[in-house]
DNA sequence: CGCTACTTTGATATTTTTCAATCTTGGTGG
DNA sequence: CCACCAAGATTGAAAAATATCAAAGTAGCG
């Protein structure tokens, strides 16, 4: 079997996690092997899809899971009052669309342009059995996303704005594929209304504590969409987990 | 292969889920065949514990996973502040000690007392490996809690504090086993503390939640650790999601 | 270049937190 | 068996923070 090629190996889908058992790093690690990714890549389909489009909603079958490949996905539940849930924001190398009960709990819809893999649940299974070392790996992948998940619980357990955009600044930073020319810079391709949604404020607090962010001297937005730390280590101690 | 007795049965290890698919019920299910409840049986050991025990502490390194057999458990993390964030509850047939870089991330700490499953890391491992359909099973276990800990977010998301008591009492009621004689008595092992800690609330304000439910007739919280549902219906209507 | 969606800013109202004191309850020992 | 003790729970009043309502300002896109 021949090594796909770097440039094919890009658009094969792949997933990142911290690893149950200890390694060296404590950083997110390339889970697949090149072996399973062709794997994957033989049962499911690229898509390219662009900014705004719904890829799922909740409630319906759930045919597919979805892995990212490229660009930015947010996955929401609409509440009666009208109010919105973003319950997570997905980037390149995660995995979503899992159902219960056959049906997606959450609607999904891309943030940005998306490159997506889209996996035949049934196929999916299939391999899943056949292949235990590849399931092994998103078992790993579904566990990292509980712990983020509880790590979620925990940033909205602050109560203050200011601190909870800042935690909110040092998630994404660590979910971004780290460029060193581009250390300081964090993407943020969703809406200010988007953030206010995950992190439970309203879009105004959301809106005064980049201010006070920036008036400390600690972030500047440089556009709507790319915060620059100015200030890495007063931005660590405000993230801490108070 | 002989099929075990009734009560040496109760006594395996066994997990419970909503699985992925499509089922006839939308209630949780039996994952485990007797078989593989026997294989784990076989790498575990069964432990009792007294209520308060410390089962693991947060950063040391995990060599085991736990199953619930019997009692109640809650995962913790302290935080710099002296603040306490409870991010889960446990009840029988739930799993609970997925590590992160072979170190577990909460404490766990037992509420009352305790049967637990403790199954060596290594051993379990294995097992998965080489038992497909048993890791398939827990898979839909972990990705079953990651989606019970993203409906916490949404729950947290409340800023009612009555809403987001009476929501907790709606999950409690359908964690626990339904006993239908006992259907409307919702057993709370708990402290108060503790639900303040998970709902992300103060002391007090669960306390002056837990008022305002029985001055409303909703709850009557016939002891510290049993709540009696009066009025289901409005009960059911206040822990909507809003 | 202008429209539209998104964002910011201001003033008020609502809610929870905090601080403090009191009350209950379950367990212990006389 | 009762009284006492300590941990947990409740209640009250004031302070702090965010939500809400309203209006004005920006920026990106066609």
């Amino acid at each position: 079997m021949k090594k796909p090629a770097t440039a094919a190996r890009q658009l094969a889908p792949s997933l990142r996690a911290i690893p149950f058992l200890k390694g060296t790093t404590n950083t997110r690690t390339e889970l697949l092997t090149d072996r399973q990714r062709e794997e994957l890549t033989r049962i499911g389909t690229r898509l390219r899809l662009p900014s705004r489009m719904v890829i799922y909603r909740e409630d319906v079958p759930a045919d597919w899971v979805f892995a990212v490949v490229e660009g930015a996905v947010k996955s929401y539940r609409d509440l009666p009052s009208g109010k919105r849930v973003v319950g997570a924001f997905l980037f390149p190398k995660d995995l979503f669309g899992l159902s219960e009960n056959g049906k997606y709990v959450a609607t999904a819809q891309a943030i940005t342009r998306v490159t997506l893999y889209r996996l035949p649940i049934d196929a999916l299974t299939e391999l899943l059995l056949h292949d235990p070392g590849l399931q092994f790996q998103f078992l790993a992948k579904v566990t990292h996303e509980l712990r983020d998940s509880q790590r979620r619980a925990i940033l909205i357990n602050r109560r203050d704005a200011a601190g909870r955009l800042a935690m909110f600044i040092t998630l994404m930073r660590e979910n971004m594929p780290r460029t060193p020319e581009a250390d300081r810079e964090v993407p943020l391709p969703m809406s200010r209304s988007d953030i206010a949604n995950f992190l439970g404020l309203s879009l105004e607090s959301v809106s005064r504590a980049s201010a006070e962010l920036e008036r400390r001297g600690i972030v500047k937005f440089e556009s709507r969409h790319v915060a620059r730390i100015l200030n890495p280590a007063r931005l660590a101690k405000l993230s801490a987990a108070v």
